[in-house]
RNA sequence: GGGCGGGUAGCUCAGUUGGUUAGAGCAACUGGUUUACACCCAGUAGGUCGCAGGUUCGAGUCCUGUCCCGCCCACCA
């Protein structure tokens, strides 16, 4: 028996502590059961739980607990991030309260700090988790900071390197000046920014008193200037290509080249050239050979080679000053406001400072092939269009600059042996475990981009690349995983790496791969895309607006149960989300609901067997069944075919609106409610059966909730967890006592006296009658409709309150309502003619348009001859229906007419 | 500059190869303690489907153009 009210804070910790105990997620190699395998993203260690993770994790949970129910074997491995940057900001911040940087207390020092950080924090998010539902293997939980986890990042970083696609180079990278860090590109965000465009005069060297005019931004770089270029055909600097002329500031003579690069219609079409500080400048000068001078520093402000007028000064400042010296000595021709993107830096929020610098890149492996795999879908995107974005990104992929001036992160495995060029690879020793003789060795200072470990999560996870543990893990078994379930803001950062390094790992050589093999090393077959979460008025959920809720308030306010299904209600297929409480709020509702349907079932007595599906079906009396309980359970077929294919394409809004609608308006507001009248064994076998797949199906949504009422109801001796679900087809074959060849009959006639109830109630609520009980109702039908009339006349007269329901032989002179069973007549005692003559006229003028319309159609000769016949039959039948109802309506009209 | 997504009831969204009178939930309004549930029940109202053309017997749905909103990518300094 389950208790009178729904609580679900007090049973949610209860079922889980429970799943828990009985090992419920653990993973089970079985080999003749498929495999199912999900891959959490993993969350940051210094994350706290938030509306995306809800989501993302809620599809995820019902993904896995369905695979359970289609007794797939089930593996979910958890796990979280090490976090580089994000955590090394944390603990230098701890460290900036007793006035200390990192440096203060050193390397290893600071790397126990961060270890000590991650100990007393890192695992919060994945309690939260829990407190949602998650049904997680936690026997398989990984962090990519674990021991081994590193041991197989740096494996990966040494076979890359070992097969050419890692290197070391001075190129230009994003420099965060406050990070104090290279960032990847996509760790850079451009952001419009009001700046001024500086006109600044560059005189010629050959010709003293002509000038070359350089539009730029950037006049704080001016001292690391050497060239100026234009474009090669344009016609007003062709007397300048070849010559020279002076850098306004730091006054040396650079030359004046000319490249299709530049933009003849930017500015003045003359560009200064900055190899140290601009990506066009770097590659202009690549091209002719220019040396680079970087003026500015690490931390932002200019060094000595800007000259002892600005070093020292923040790059900013410089900016400034630079502009105000130019104006002072007449080379400043003009000034103009200008907006241009700069690119900023994604964690510390300012511009990224383009800088030449000494770094570790990767050249992607697998590119084609991680394209091919997605084109011909061995890889499916969900929604499909953001195979677009990944192959464009592909497309124009660029090296992945990998080396962080960190300490919190995978230390490269580099070592350069002491007192030797660090420039010389022959001076270098690459391995996981390092020189036997580290006494005459240095290793690299830099850590790995916290995404080059997240590459290869998917294999880590799984034991790779050690035999003993991928044996362990299931490797084989497990691998490829099935669902990848993420928000596509990584697409790039992730999902795209993780099909790449898949590719390129499991494998050792560099030859073509067949299409067969690229689906061996996939590391998942379906990538479905979340939407992002936004606030009610769509702005992104962001803790400076303080717009986002606290999922674990709602989780106390409404349950798991009912955050999980609310949210996914109001989830579109890859659509952004609008976040609204209210939606949270009716997913409770829907768990209460529920508990109250289970309420009303136990109050009809608990005897009957429930222990399993055929038990059930046994008490079913074939005798005693009546069309109610065939159209119900007709419909309940219906709803779990139309279910099945809606999950069956991820369109979780939509399979649960079908469910919520079989539920609450079939099942609830129409079959409990007639069924009150009747109550032999015979209808609560039907209920029983209906609630029991109700539950099963609702489950992967609502676990806690749908667990404690099928233990509460004597369903099984198994968890719901463990209970397979039947298809609608199967559980058809189990119901094959009753008769389906009329199930479709049954539905119709149910729908029509549905119709008729509805009709009748609207009646007499527009009379203001709603809840007299003194009403009576005649009704006229044809002798078809009659037997249906009563076959469901104690129905009608219960869900209509009233105890008259005759049937009369003519139209009445009474309002009336007509439905397809025929014409209801309500005798209310009293009337007012006018007022109902008025209605009636309505409604026949409203009619009157549709037979018009419908006459029109079936008049077009067009119509007849080309559209299909069911249409034309549908299109008739219609008609007639209406011509009759207008008949009825018209009878009564006139006679009301004639009275007054 | 290129690409993607969206514009349907006051709000959030469905609308599946074009086909009967465009749907749901919420909000609004009216009425209701009928032996599961007021976290409920019953009912009412509300839409020229962004705009303009076109294809078609028929367009919310397909095509073209156009206007808004959002996102992603891009080396105009």
């Amino acid at each position: 028996m389950i208790t009178v009210s729904y609580s679900p804070g007090n049973l949610e910790w209860k079922w889980y502590a429970k799943w828990l105990e009985n090992d419920l997620f653990r993973r089970k190699i079985s080999p003749d059961k498929t495999a199912y395998t999900i891959l959490i993203p993993p969350p940051n260690v210094t994350g706290i739980l938030h509306m995306g993770h809800i989501l993302n994790n809620t599809i995820q949970d019902v993904l896995i607990r369905r695979a359970r129910q289609k007794n797939r074997s089930v593996f979910w491995i958890p796990g979280t991030d090490h976090a580089g940057i994000s955590l090394q900001i944390k603990v230098e911040k701890e460290l900036a309260k007793e006035n200390k940087t990192r440096h203060d207390v050193g390397r290893e020092a600071f790397l126990d700090l961060a270890r000590k950080w991650r100990e007393k924090h890192g695992n919060i998010i994945l309690d939260q988790l829990k407190k949602l539902g998650v049904s997680c293997d936690w026997s398989a939980l990984k962090y990519t900071f674990d021991p081994d986890y590193y041991r197989v990042v740096l494996a990966t970083f040494v076979e890359w390197y070992r097969r050419g696609y890692i290197y070391r180079g001075s190129r230009l990278i994003n420099w965060c000046p406050v990070s104090m860090t290279a960032l990847s590109d996509e760790e850079v965000i451009m952001r419009e920014q009001n700046s001024i465009l500086y006109y600044v005069k560059y005189e010629i060297v050959e010709k003293p008193g002509t000038f070359i005019t350089v539009a730029t931004t950037r006049p704080e770089t001016i001292m690391g200037d050497v060239a100026v270029a234009v474009y090669p055909a344009d016609e007003r600097y062709q007397d300048f290509i070849g010559l020279h002329c002076w850098r306004p500031i730091l006054r040396e003579s650079i030359p004046i080249i000319a490249d299709e690069a530049v933009l003849k219609d930017f500015g003045t079409g003359a560009l200064k050239i900055t190899p140290a500080h601009d990506e066009v400048d770097f590659e202009i000068g690549q091209r002719h050979g220019l040396a680079a001078i970087g003026v500015i520093d690490k931390n932002g402000k200019l060094n000595h080679l800007a000259g002892p007028e600005f070093a020292g000064m923040d790059r900013f400042e410089a900016r400034k000053r630079v502009g105000e010296y130019l104006k002072e000595n007449g080379l400043l021709v003009k000034e103009e406001n200008y907006v241009n993107n700069v690119g900023f830096s994604e964690r510390a929020n300012v511009p990224v400072e383009p800088m030449l610098s000494e770094q570790w890149f990767l050249k992607y492996p697998c590119v084609e092939e991680a394209k091919w795999a997605v084109q011909r879908g061995f890889i499916c995107f969900r929604p499909e269009r953001w195979e677009k974005t990944y192959t464009h990104w592909l497309d124009n992929i660029k090296d992945w600059c990998i080396s962080r001036q960190l300490w919190w992160g995978h230390r490269i495995p580099v070592w350069y042996r002491k007192g030797t060029d660090r420039n010389e690879p022959q001076n270098w020793h690459v391995s996981v475990d390092g020189p036997e003789d580290p006494e005459n060795w240095e290793q690299d200072e830099d850590v790995l981009d916290t995404w080059f470990s997240s590459a290869i999560w998917p294999l880590a996870t799984l034991g790779w690349p050690d035999g003993g543990a991928m044996e362990e893990m299931g490797f084989d078994y497990f691998y490829p995983t099935a669902d990848l379930v993420t928000g596509p803001d990584i697409i790039f950062f992730w999902v795209a790496r993780m099909i790449m390094s898949g590719l390129s790992l499991l494998g050792d050589g560099e030859k073509a791969l067949s299409d067969d093999e690229i689906r061996r090393r996939i590391p998942f077959r379906n990538v479905y895309f979340t939407g992002i979460i936004r606030d009610s008025i769509g702005r992104k959920m962001s803790k400076s607006l303080g717009n986002s809720p606290d999922p674990l308030d709602l989780i106390e306010q409404y349950g798991a149960d009912g955050v999980r299904i609310g949210l996914l209600s109001m989830a579109p297929n890859g659509q952004d989300i609008l976040f609204s409480e209210d939606r949270v709020a009716q997913g409770r509702k829907l768990c209460t609901k529920l508990w109250n349907s289970f309420r009303f079932r136990q109050q009809g007595g608990m005897e009957g067997d429930r222990s399993s599906l055929a038990a059930i079906v046994r008490r079913i009396d074939s005798s005693t069944l009546e069309v109610d309980d065939g159209a119900i359970l007709g419909k309940l077929l219906g709803t779990m075919n139309e279910f099945e294919r809606m999950m069956a394409d991820y369109e979780f809004s939509r399979a649960l609106q079908i469910l919520h609608t079989f539920f609450w308006s079939d099942y609830c507001d129409w079959y409990i409610e007639i069924s009150k009248m009747r109550t032999n064994e015979t209808v609560w076998a039907v209920h029983d059966l209906i609630l029991r797949q109700l539950l099963l199906l609702f489950h992967p949504f609502i676990p806690f909730v749908t667990e404690e009422l099928w233990q509460g109801h004597g369903y099984g001796e198994k968890f719901l967890g463990e209970e397979l679900l039947e298809s609608g087809d199967e559980l058809r074959c189990d119901l094959s006592r009753i008769d389906f060849g009329k199930m479709a009959e049954w539905i119709e006639e149910v729908e029509r006296v549905r119709e008729l109830v509805v009709a009748v109630r609207a009646l007499r609520a527009q009379f203001g009658l709603a809840s007299r009980r003194d009403v009576r109702f005649y009704f006229k039908a044809d002798p078809l409709a009659k037997e249906i009339i009563d076959r469901h006349r104690r129905d009608i007269k219960y869900l209509l309150l009233t105890q008259f329901f005759d049937e009369t032989a003519e139209a009445l002179q009474l309002p009336t309502t007509v439905v397809a069973l025929g014409s209801i007549y309500m005798d209310t005692g009293s009337l007012d003619m006018v007022e109902e003559k008025g209605r009636l006229g309505r409604e026949l003028e409203q009619l009157d348009r549709l037979i018009e319309m419908n006459q029109k159609k079936l008049q077009d000769k067009d119509f007849l001859a080309r559209a299909p016949q069911e249409i034309i039959g549908g299109a008739r039948d219609l008609l007639a229906e209406n011509i009759a109802k207008r008949k009825e309506l018209e009878a009564v009209f006139s006679k009301l007419s004639s009275v007054s």
